[in-house]
DNA sequence: ACCAGTCAAGGAAGC
DNA sequence: GCTTCCTTGACTGGT
């Protein structure tokens, strides 16, 4: 099992590599050509840094879950922006080509989890449409730098809609699920939601699971506040066989105060993998840090028999 | 140099 | 049918 880390890696920031972003009001109010320019620079920037950041997980032994904002304003329609337009296109390019090699010389496993505003089953023509080029271009993007399109690089996210039945959602989230690139459909993955009313592992495995056959991600903190009648032993289980490939759960524990579904600064539980083969995102808000000190806590955590010890 | 306010998204909840 | 809240990190603009 290797920990996970999310986006961003706080060592890195600390020595000056952080992401950028540009939003919509501030490009459209500069001259088009100086928006352009400003944007370009700030997307190779993101490249740059998720570069760096995959060589750094790789020096940690981690997998990777990339930034959901490496490239602002490029699925933005009122923007009408594509990476073709950014004068610096050929720097892009160049850097794609750095993160190619940088995963293969080191195979650190990629993943990405698309923001909560991406919804396949809402009722709004418009939000699916724009989800589905928002997934469409991420997946594109893995395609770019040679990951497979396939579980072992995964894309997460929610239903996040809770507009009908449980089957009437499934069969709305399906029917546009459908409408993705190929290798797009290939890398979709759906995590069990915190909110008591929405999509619990019970209904994503007994309902969701048998009509799309997507792999459903066990989220660990998700599943504490909206257990839905199954233990976590049960649960993890349940999610475990619905993937083909070894799976990616989420772990996070509640930030002290009264909201239990805040993320904590550090992780001081021991994690339960309840003898099952999994990686594991770190949800935790103090990023490499946590991750660090939870592997000085649990010097055994994420170790791994060599093949010919674990046949026996 | 610093800090408070702004930005972006979809959906739920409360008037 | 409005507004507000949720969430996040970086940008923006004023001091």
């Amino acid at each position: 099992m290797k920990p996970g880390l999310c986006c961003i890696s706080l060592t890195l920031k600390e020595q000056g590599y952080s992401f950028q972003t540009m939003t919509y009001k501030r490009f459209s109010s500069l001259p088009r050509e100086e928006a352009l320019e400003i944007l370009g620079d700030r997307i190779l920037n993101n490249l740059v840094v998720t570069n760096k950041t995959i060589e750094f997980c790789h020096e940690n032994n981690w997998v990777y879950r990339v930034s959901s904002d490496l490239f602002p304003l490029i699925t933005y329609d009122e923007a009408n922006v594509s990476l073709e337009d950014l004068p610096n296109h050929d720097e892009i390019q160049d850097e794609f080509d750095n993160i190619e090699q940088t995963i293969k010389n080191t195979n650190v496993r990629v993943s990405a989890h698309p923001s909560e505003y991406n919804s396949l089953a809402s009722l709004s023509d418009k939000v699916v449409e724009k989800t589905i080029t928002e997934l469409n271009f991420y997946s594109s993007f893995f395609d770019r730098i040679g990951l497979p399109a396939d579980y072992r690089s995964p894309m997460n996210f929610h239903i996040h809609n809770n507009n009908g039945t449980r089957e009437e959602i499934t069969q709305r989230f399906y029917s546009n699920f459908k409408k993705l690139d190929e290798n797009c459909q290939k890398r979709i993955v759906i995590e069990n939601d915190d909110k008591l009313n929405c999509w619990s592992v019970k209904e994503l495995v007994d309902i969701f699971h048998p009509i799309t056959n997507i792999p459903i991600t066990f989220d660990y903190l998700h599943h504490k506040c909206h257990p839905n009648g199954l233990t976590e032993c049960e649960a993890i289980n349940m999610c475990y066989d619905t993937w083909q490939t070894k799976p990616l759960f989420h772990y996070s524990e509640s930030r002290e105060g009264n909201n239990p579904r805040a993320h904590a600064d550090y992780a001081y539980n021991p994690i339960e993998n309840y003898g099952l083969e999994f990686d594991c995102d770190f949800e935790i808000k103090a990023k490499c840090h946590a991750i660090k000190k939870y592997q000085e806590l649990y010097p055994l955590f994420g170790y791994c028999l060599p093949p010919t010890m674990a046949a026996n």
